[in-house]
RNA sequence: GGCCGGGUAGCUCAGUCGGCAGAGCACACGCCUGAAAAGCGUGGGGUCGACGGAUCGACGCCGUCCCCGGCCA
């Protein structure tokens, strides 16, 4: 979500003087009234470490996402995209039974993909129906999938920073707490004037339960709350994608993140 | 004080004719290849306000009491 304009305090976006001191990548790159994915972040932020590397530097990649860490550094090919075939066959899927006929399509012709689809998540049997269609070929036969972890793109060292969960809740609370002292609800009104983000911006945590908020003049307390849980979500999420990923060094900390800098360091500089 | 409505999961509430106690959210566990700060699955949880009664059988019917809200005085 750093990568769109605007989108500074509720994203926890390094701040101007942080960035002078470390020339950060990717950040600020488009407007919120772009949609951004996977595979334009792949793109972008490989540019952006093979130009680092170029300089003779080292690119420290810092991860929020799974996906988006994947795509960046393990060899994924993303197949193709149709955005007419994907709007029909989302309305064929909003229909009463649609999805499970589009399940059923999918179990036809793509027998091993449908094991890794739950029946009821529409999104993504859409993908893969979208994929089958556009390229003739199996959604399974675009790569092993994502619980293989193979050769990386280029060299890389994965770690990883394990926080208690009663000291992670406080500090999600925390975090939110000062970023509405920082000002976030005047800035997604000022993000809105004259203009809608996009489908991608939109769903930023924070961002749009402010914005519903704000839209039928709901409380701001409760869109906080609902902001706050989310973001327990998102990092339980997190959790468990990474944790699957024995390539990760695991540094154990306390209420004090500072005591695994020297463990990060010697990573580092090895 | 009288009348009416309500009391069921942590929260908000369904529960048909009396026949195995339910949903959403929360919480826990987990899935994942062009929306991923997205989407989705599984699960643990109950003195059905209390006590008594009729019934083979009560969250439901009858009685008494307690608590909450509204109206009247």
């Amino acid at each position: 979500m750093q990568v769109y304009r605007g989108l500074d305090v509720g994203t926890a976006k390094p701040t101007v003087a942080e960035r002078a001191a470390v020339p950060h990548h990717v950040i600020d790159v488009v407007e919120p009234t772009e949609e951004w994915s996977a595979m334009r972040h792949q793109a972008v932020a490989r540019a952006a470490v093979a130009d680092i590397e170029a300089r003779g530097k080292r690119a420290l990649l810092v991860g929020g996402t799974g996906l988006y860490v994947q795509a960046v550094v393990d060899d994924l090919r993303f197949p193709g995209e149709d955005p007419d075939l994907r709007a029909e066959l989302e309305a064929a899927t909003a229909e009463p039974g649609g999805v499970a006929a589009a399940y059923d399509e999918l179990r036809r012709r793509d027998p091993d993909a449908v094991e890794k689809i739950d029946p009821h998540n529409a999104r993504r049997i859409v993908r893969a129906l979208e994929v089958i269609r556009l390229t003739g070929k199996p959604f399974s036969s675009f790569g092993a999938g994502l619980d293989q972890f193979g050769p990386t793109a280029f060299p890389v060292r994965m770690v990883g920073i394990w926080v208690p969960r009663d000291v992670l809740n406080a500090r999600i609370a925390e975090r939110f707490a000062a970023m509405r002292d920082a000002g976030l609800v005047d800035e997604v009104q000022q993000l809105l004037g004259g203009r809608s983000l996009s489908r991608t911006a939109s769903q930023a945590i924070g961002y749009k339960e402010i914005i519903g908020a704000l839209s039928d003049h709901g409380s701001l307390d409760e869109a906080l709350d609902t902001a706050v849980r989310r973001t327990r979500s998102f990092a339980r999420r997190q959790r468990m994608w990474f944790r699957r990923d024995p390539r990760i060094t695991w540094l154990g900390a306390t209420d004090n993140h500072c005591v695994v800098l020297p463990a990060l360091l010697a990573t580092w500089s090895s």
